[in-house]
DNA sequence: GTGAAAGCGCTAACAA
DNA sequence: TTGTTAGCGCTTTCAC
């Protein structure tokens, strides 16, 4: 049983007693076939389980694989999985499937995911580029024509297409949602690296709020960690200042939960929190978890729109979507400072 | 700036003064190439950017496509993301590339998917079946010799590899834990369909228990629901009941964080609770949820350590890998009745 | 309505 | 050490 040779588009034919060409065309339907050789054609088609060969096809048609090729940093992370989960559904109804690969957030991995990619002859790329990387590498592939939209961040070095959240000024919402309440010092915990996209958005988000409210800015105030783990951690180290924040600012869904966990352990439950993206559970928790939602589907599905239109031959300017976030108050950013 | 032609291997070697078998000796590092030529090969191959063409080297090699398909219900489900996530790493050091699709549960659209994977010419099929399907079609493939593994559920009609949780094992020693602690009655909320494999497992796991403890089994206490709101109001409707359970077994993460709202609202802190499959807020719920973990990113790397043995030649019979799951008690399941 | 020949980009099997 | 020829499975072009 080692593996059968797949029968091909001659088997058929000769089957059939016709040639590959006629075969072709029944298959797809083009140009004028006879009723009863295209019932032939089926009949053997079905009994030999002929599957026609892409590769070959794809080659011959000097098309592109119509696969559209998608780099996340981790598919285990809910936010990813929902961006591609939307990008797969928008283009599949365009008979493209996405081929994914997952960075780990190293710019070796991101850049050789993306020469796998080109070699493949993908039709487009869609990439979360990792945090370090640099996209320069990609400008002959762009001037040729290849589709490349950026998703979550924008690309270093290179102009084109992106689509993100609206991070700066979600952050600022939200921060100033604490402030609204009568905050005066909150503490902001961010993703790692600092120099990532998302989080030096953010990041100035929630400074632009301090400045509106003419807050004093505190470097003390401002923590990092990549994990739930050591955002807990990062959340007690802040509690544990001489002078600590009465509220916090949670600036992505690990750091959230760890924020969560950490005021849980510290059995704190007059800390303000605010989480930047939505978790599943905030609105069970003790107390319900304010956000500043974002929209992962509604990113995916921009950035396949996106690339849908460039596809079809869209040369217009390059575009940065942003979008939008929204805050949604449950009762942890609504407590006041003691 | 229409899309331009890549330069191919002949570009190279005309450019180079060599022929394309030469430069592609250079590139695959095979037989004997003089020193001088290889460099010359290498910076012309620099210069135009030269990217070989995949799809052309796999059809004369006469390889399949260097991808293994897989078929996931739902990318946004982290579940099934980290198991994505455990195959792609998995696999990728094998050279070998992911290529996802979601099937959305419906068997059309797995089957679909399947086809298009098929026509790719796939070097392995991955593929959580969904809830109705039947995959009797994938027969000729697999005596074909292309490697097919099953993941979270068996196939059906079809004699196949397949890696699934210990469902039925753990369901029983989850709800053994809720009697140990004294429930007499307690509430089962699955998923839909009913027929769906790890659906059943669950609750002949939660059935064994009820009947090693000499426990009667109440229909009345089953209910249903696929998503975490569907749970809830399940949850709530279990708590009406005249004689309601003091105890629930939530039998997915949905399920679980459907039953954690729906006590919530009600207010009913009292009501124990074990949640089939971890999640990442459990610790610091009121009180912290006590789950069966699975272990997903280790079903994931079980199934791509399948695939690629088969791959590599390994006829030996046909397995149905168990992977563990483990109790983690936290509090929400050691409550007693009142 | 159908077929014959050529060729997409690459490599296997020879030969030189 | 390098080149030549042929062909993977399909579609294009043109002829019948």
């Amino acid at each position: 049983m080692a593996s059968a040779r797949r029968p091909t588009m001659t088997d058929v034919a000769r089957e059939v007693g016709v040639t590959a060409k006629t075969v072709s065309r029944v298959l797809n339907e083009e140009g004028p076939v006879a009723p009863e050789t295209r019932a032939r054609v089926m009949e053997v088609v079905r009994r030999l389980g002929y599957q026609p060969n892409l590769m070959a096809r794809n080659m011959r048609v000097g098309a592109r694989d119509a696969a559209i090729g998608l780099v996340i940093p981790d598919m285990g992370n809910p936010f990813f999985g929902t961006v591609a989960g939307g990008i797969e559904s928008a283009v599949r109804e365009r008979g493209l499937t996405v081929i994914v690969g997952s960075s780990s957030e190293t710019k070796e991995l991101e850049r050789s995911l993306v020469a796998t990619f080109l070699a493949r002859r993908v039709s487009a790329l869609l990439v979360v580029p990792s945090a370090t990387g640099d996209h320069r590498y990609l400008r002959a592939e762009r001037e040729a024509g290849l589709p490349i939209v950026f998703l979550d961040r924008p690309a270093m070095g290179l102009a084109a297409d992106c689509v993100v959240s609206s991070n700066r000024e979600g952050a600022r919402e939200g921060t100033a949602h604490l402030i609204a309440h009568g905050h005066r010092r909150i503490g902001f915990i961010g993703d790692l690296p600092a120099t990532l996209y998302t989080r030096r958005e953010r990041f100035q988000g929630y400074r632009d709020a301090l400045a509106q409210a003419g807050l004093p800015f505190d470097k003390g105030l401002v923590e990092t960690g990549h994990s739930a783990e050591a955002a807990a951690a990062a959340a007690e180290r802040l509690l544990a200042l001489p002078d600590p924040p009465t509220a916090l600012f949670a600036a992505n869904n690990f750091a959230a939960t760890g924020a969560v966990v950490g005021l849980a352990k510290a059995g704190r439950k007059d800390v303000a929190l605010v989480g930047y993206d939505d978790l599943p559970l905030a609105e069970v928790l003790d107390p319900p978890l304010t956000v500043v939602a974002q929209d992962p589907a509604g990113i995916g599905a921009a950035a396949a729109a996106l690339v849908l239109s460039r596809l079809d031959g869209d040369r217009s300017r390059i575009t940065k979507t942003l979008v939008p976030t929204r805050l949604i108050p449950r009762g942890s950013g609504e407590l006041r400072p003691r």
